[in-house]
RNA sequence: GUGGCCUUAGCUCAACCGGCAGAGCAGCGGAUUGUGGUUCCGCAGGUUAUGGGUUCGACCCCCAUAGGCCACCCCA
């Protein structure tokens, strides 16, 4: 057993899978960048009041998967690092005086998020997630905008199917005499509620709506929806949503039971699901309206909207989905040697290849000839540069490692006959295909 | 946080009823020292997750701990 081992639910990213997450993270900015979306970066911990605050201190997230830090000092502030990247980006806003910017303001982060669950298959305490959010534009049309921004992420990162789900779970004007509603339908049946639930209708209610239980479920059919009981304000806002969704032809699928797991959502929530599965931990992307959050912490009345997806989950889909990963480029050229000492010149040949922007890896060590032939096949380099005896007139061989031909080239010339080879290389791959 | 299943080499897995821990892959080296991915040979890699217990004897049975996984909870 190795002395040291990464802690429970966090996991060592080797180059494989990093490279993928990059790939995300790239498709993710640029798509960001196109819809006008500016990267923003806010610290891995605050005061935990922030999340406290913002997202409620009732939900689970605050209550049992905060990650706190240890005050050093006896009254030292409660810290805790980020479950989500909303809040953090909120506080941000306020405090900066973004209200003064022209509205709305558009962010995009993408970086670590931590919660203290008990690990499972695609759930860590530490995970991935790009996010954007649309601070001071109450919608509707924002709200499409940022659905269907959600809809292209998969597409571009090549997840051919997923489902969106879609609800509206209102505002502070409706929500509260539809939760009202809720409660007393299911103390009227609350004899066909296990005891569970029963504890949960008074904390949650709104949590009975996705209950996996039977009884449940079968209360549920007949149980009044948030979607008939919306304020004509939100009625007209959600209409409309679905409308812009329509425009820009977004599919999605009404999901009246959906509720957040975050206090602060209003109007528009939604969940990203892989085509198929929905359920456990499969989510791979949500978000939603949060009109009063600004607000709660500290700042003046302020809409907004924000979606977030886990880019662990999205690589995690990708793989069970059998979609391979890009492979990562291959090496143009390996210098080789077969004078075991030359390590000087191999270095200055592979240095002015890659000023001359070829990607060369230099053989350092001291194996002969054949071991870093197939060390550098192996590796699936193109071209091989063999520094031999020629040197003493200025030559070195130029090995196509896939024809297994070679010619001498002088170095002088060598960076220039390395780039038209790639290229009449790579119109071969093409012609191939 | 609750319940259950699992843990043997870097990876995937063997090892009869409790009786000497093995293979494939990956790694490294060699096959008469300037030419590669195949092939052949070899080397290295283990306190059987960790700590106790039972036993003449434990990878195997029992207990605890850690980690992983599944379900719940909940989300990304």
């Amino acid at each position: 057993m190795p002395m040291f081992r990464a802690a429970r639910g966090t996991r060592d990213l080797l180059p494989p899978e990093r490279v993928g997450l990059a790939r995300l993270e790239r498709i993710a900015s640029d798509l960001a960048a196109r819809y006008g979306y500016r990267p923003i970066e806010t610290p891995l911990f605050e005061q935990s009041a922030v999340f406290e605050r913002g997202i409620g201190e009732v939900t689970d997230v605050v209550e049992k998967e905060l990650f706190l830090l240890a005050p050093r000092e006896e009254d030292g502030e409660r810290w805790a690092l980020r479950p989500e990247p909303t809040a953090g980006i909120v506080r941000a806003y306020v405090q900066h005086g973004m209200q003064t910017w022209p509205q709305p303001v558009k962010v995009t982060m993408t970086g670590s998020m931590f919660r203290y669950d008990r690990p499972q298959a695609g759930r860590f305490r530490q995970f991935w997630q790009f996010d954007v959010e649309a601070i001071g534009d109450p919608g509707p049309a924002i709200d499409a905008e940022i659905i269907e921004l959600a809809a292209r992420f998969y597409r571009d990162a090549g997840l051919p199917a997923v489902t969106i789900l879609l609800n509206s779970i209102g505002d502070s004007v409706c929500r509260p005499a539809y939760i009202e509603e809720l409660s007393a339908y299911y103390r009227a049946h609350i004899g066909d509620l296990p005891p569970l639930e029963r504890a949960r209708l008074e904390r949650a209610p709104l949590r009975l709506l996705d209950s996996k239980d039977e009884r449940v479920i079968a209360l549920n059919a007949a149980a009044p929806q948030i979607t008939d009981r919306l304020c004509d304000a939100c009625a007209a806002h959600f209409a409309a949503v679905r409308t812009h969704l329509h425009a820009v032809g977004v599919e999605y699928q009404l999901e009246p039971k959906l509720v957040r797991g975050l206090d602060y959502y209003t109007r528009t929530a939604f969940e990203v699901y892989p085509a198929g599965a929905t359920g456990q931990q499969s989510a791979i992307g949500g978000g939603g309206r949060y009109d009063g959050l600004v607000e709660l912490l500290g700042g003046r009345p302020t809409p907004g909207i924000g979606f977030g997806l886990g880019l662990d989950r999205v690589l995690l889909a990708l793989g069970t989905a059998g979609i391979a990963p890009t492979p990562e480029p291959a090496p143009v050229a390996v210098v080789v040697g077969s004078d075991p000492v030359d390590t000087i010149t191999r270095l200055r040949i592979a240095t002015e290849l890659r000023g001359a922007g070829i990607v060369a890896r230099a053989e350092l060590g001291n194996r002969k000839l054949g071991k870093q032939l197939e060390a550098a096949a192996r590796d699936g380099a193109h071209f091989a540069v063999i520094i031999g005896d020629e040197l003493a007139d200025g030559h070195v061989q130029l090995r196509d490692l896939e024809a297994g031909t070679q010619r001498p080239v002088s170095v002088s010339s060598l960076a220039r006959e390395l780039e038209r080879a790639t290229k009449s290389h790579r119109h071969g791959e093409a012609k191939q295909l």
